[in-house]
DNA sequence: TGAAGCTCTGAACCATGGTTCACTTCTTTC
DNA sequence: GAAAGAAGTGAACCATGGTTCAGAGCTTCA
């Protein structure tokens, strides 16, 4: 044997995997899947075209990766909210809020989660995702009804105009042009949130 | 002179005008914009792919035109509903009603114009699109607030969380298996609807 | 009927952008 | 240092699908 690849090389590798994706979402954030061309991405990444194949399988592939990632760190965020302290409701509004905020911070990137254009391979995750938001907004719900904090409901309903809601404010441009009207805007997003899902006006 | 159009020629050139664009809505409400080439469209039209740049001076055109009869007739209808007679809530109620209702009978057409991958004129006039329906929702929200009957909101958030939630309802099959099952999704929706406007529970 | 001018055809053309591959460069091991 | 083998390069390749165009077929009108 003449050659093996030493622990180091290994990570040196991975890291190299890993810069990549984290380029590639810097670019989709920034210019939206229809625009990440394999040159695009490699370049942002300072490597060669052919060298994205070394990690990826395809271009499919690889945007496939950036989406998961994103929107796993998305999912896992809310999740944490939506399972977290404070009754149902509280909840519920933080959940939106941060959801929201979040949004907000990386607008390109939400979009993309969103919205955006993409090959089919990412419209699939995307409808996944959706799913995943969607059931993490209804068990809260469902344990608001439960509670008697909210009217009885269809929950699976209520989650996806929420989700719907959010994301459609969110993606075209309404306002959040200074620090307080995005204050402004959160709070009316989630007040009508809280309306949706039946809460009583605070 | 040798040559003139005659009136019956142009009406003949107008008639297969408007049936391009009538089979080109049933191509992507069938299988989405992304699978309808100009080629799939011209077959169902019965013409050569080339005779489409007799109507349309590119395929990108062809597909706004398509996108805004559409749309349009969409608007119209929604429009109708919600500015004819009734009280705003009643109103708004009937509209969620006649907007889910149109959706679900033409699923696939709806997709296209609300969530469907497109190419970016598309994406463009789905803007407008979206833009025109929260305005319509906006204003009786808005009338439904001055008549007393809506606490005070943010109407526009408002008016776009019923576009973001009944687009996110009925693009992901969420049921409507059956008649019963999508009377009682309409009933949950319009529900929903009503709630998150800040009507008093009927 | 014939000339002029149009519509229609569909195969060829071309732009875009993902993918490949012969070659170079770097790593490992002896 | 040299051999073996992997990673990296980037220009060439190729598939897809919108667009063009030379020729065939119609319409109009004298």
């Amino acid at each position: 044997m003449a050659y093996r690849k030493t622990p180091a090389e290994i990570s040196r590798l991975e890291a190299a995997r890993e810069r990549l994706i984290g380029c590639a979402t810097e670019v989709v954030a920034d210019v939206g899947w229809s625009q990440a061309s394999v040159n695009a991405v490699a370049d942002a990444a300072g490597i060669a075209a052919g060298s994205v194949y070394q990690h990826f399988p395809s271009k499919a592939a690889l945007a496939v990766e950036v989406f998961r990632r994103a929107a796993g760190r998305e999912v896992e965020v809310l999740g944490e909210v939506l399972v977290g302290a404070g009754d149902p409701v509280e909840r519920l509004s933080r959940g939106v809020d941060v959801f929201a905020r979040r949004a907000l911070e990386n607008r390109g990137l939400a979009y993309a989660l969103l919205a955006a254009p993409a090959e089919p391979a990412v419209g699939a995750e995307r409808l996944d995702f959706r799913r995943r938001y969607r059931a993490l907004f209804a068990e809260v719900v469902r344990e608001g009804v439960a509670a008697g904090q909210l009217p009885p409901q269809n929950a699976e309903i209520t989650a996806a105009a929420l989700t719907g809601a959010i994301g459609e404010v969110l993606v075209d441009p309404l306002g959040a042009a200074d620090e307080d009207a995005t204050q402004q805007l959160l709070a009316d997003l989630t007040a009508a949130a809280l309306r949706c899902a039946g809460a009583p006006t605070a």
